[in-house]
DNA sequence: AGTTGTGAAACGTTTCACAGCT
DNA sequence: AGCTGTGAAACGTTTCACAACT
């Protein structure tokens, strides 16, 4: 398998998520030009991004909605359910366990962690808050693939230190700090104050020339 | 001012957060490989990076601290600050409107809005929710930049429409959705379902050959 | 007729390498 | 001697344009 540009699966998890939505409405097929205007892309983008795993459109008469869907699925590795650990419970943790998105998209909530004995053993959408002396434990025990770390900055490299000596390779970072992983561990980072940054930025130079 | 590609602008952001830190911990000067350590990038890098907007270093020295964060600052639009809509004080609505990062930051949450008569009146952090229509009527007197939608799936595009038929041109969003913004409006999305299909995506295919 | 799949061209970004300054 | 600033080269991605297919 060819090296994919991240920009590229970005793209394929919107076609994806854009397909679900016409399947639902009932469409049978749907052409690149379609796909295009709803992923924010052109058509030519489209079907290279396509051609990279194979051909799955039929000339003259587009794609099949649910073929490509399942061949996306599949291309992108969420023809699996992926079972999710929650490191730190508290406000963006609890929120984000209580997201029903997880679920539909194929991540399981397996355990969420917290070091505050007051929310150990309170319960967010039917898991239970552990404590965080049993994250180890229970990566041994459950096997997550990812990490979602919701803890303050200042905690955030030991929290990734510890999950990956546990044996995590993918970390969802949600903390406001830039992290080291060792190499073979992908982290992606969500952090508010980089995308209201690069907003005032865009904001400062509308005026273009 | 040349257009600067959104790559370069997340890592300038990142330098400056690394400045930041680096200027507490009272050094003076930093060279561009430090700086490139700090943001996972090359001293190449950094320096072409800078060099789109001046010379700011010293040959044979590096740049000074105190001076690099003031040009940062001032080319990111951070010299002033930047006040922000919250749309939606769901769950995900009202942690941001108490995570304290956004004003340290430079950004000043001046409303937050929804549709919930269980909601409004309610106090986070010292703003308090306000009705949903009085969204129009504070965006003309406030004059926020920026809107955050927190709002459900089905609700974003409606929620985009009215901040943008108000005047603001840059959003945050968080609904799972894509939205189809006019020419010249900033929208940028945080989407935890993407973020975790693409670590799936790089789980997938960690076995790369 | 309509739409895909894909080489080739255009474009943009990153890396290299070194002259130039301190 | 050390580090920046920057043209040029290398690399990667996107767009174009059209042959191939239904």
């Amino acid at each position: 398998m060819k090296h994919i540009a991240e920009p590229t699966v970005r793209r394929l998890t919107g076609y994806l998520r854009f397909l679900e939505a016409f399947d639902a409405d009932g469409h049978e097929t749907i052409s690149s030009g379609e796909l295009a205007r709803a992923g924010g892309t052109t058509s030519a983008q489209v079907r290279k991004d396509l051609s990279f795993f194979g051909s799955f459109g039929k000339r003259g008469l587009g794609y099949g909605v649910k073929d490509l869907i399942a061949s996306l699925r599949e291309i992108l590795g969420l023809d699996t359910r992926w079972p999710v650990v929650i490191v730190g419970a508290g406000k963006i943790g609890a929120a984000l366990a209580q997201y029903r998105g997880f679920g539909t998209h194929g991540f399981d909530v397996v355990g969420i962690y917290d070091t505050d004995p007051a929310r150990v053993g309170t319960h967010l959408s039917g898991v239970t808050v552990r404590a965080d002396h049993d994250l180890e434990g229970d990566i041994a025990a459950l096997a997550p693939r990812i990490a979602v770390l919701c803890v303050p900055g200042e905690a955030a490299q030991a929290a990734l230190d510890r999950v990956v000596a546990a044996g995590i390779r993918a970390v969802l970072n949600f903390a406001p700090t830039s992290l080291v992983a060792p190499e073979g561990v992908t982290v992606r980072a969500v952090n508010m104050a980089t995308e209201l940054e690069v907003l005032a930025y865009a904001l400062t130079n509308e005026a273009r020339d």
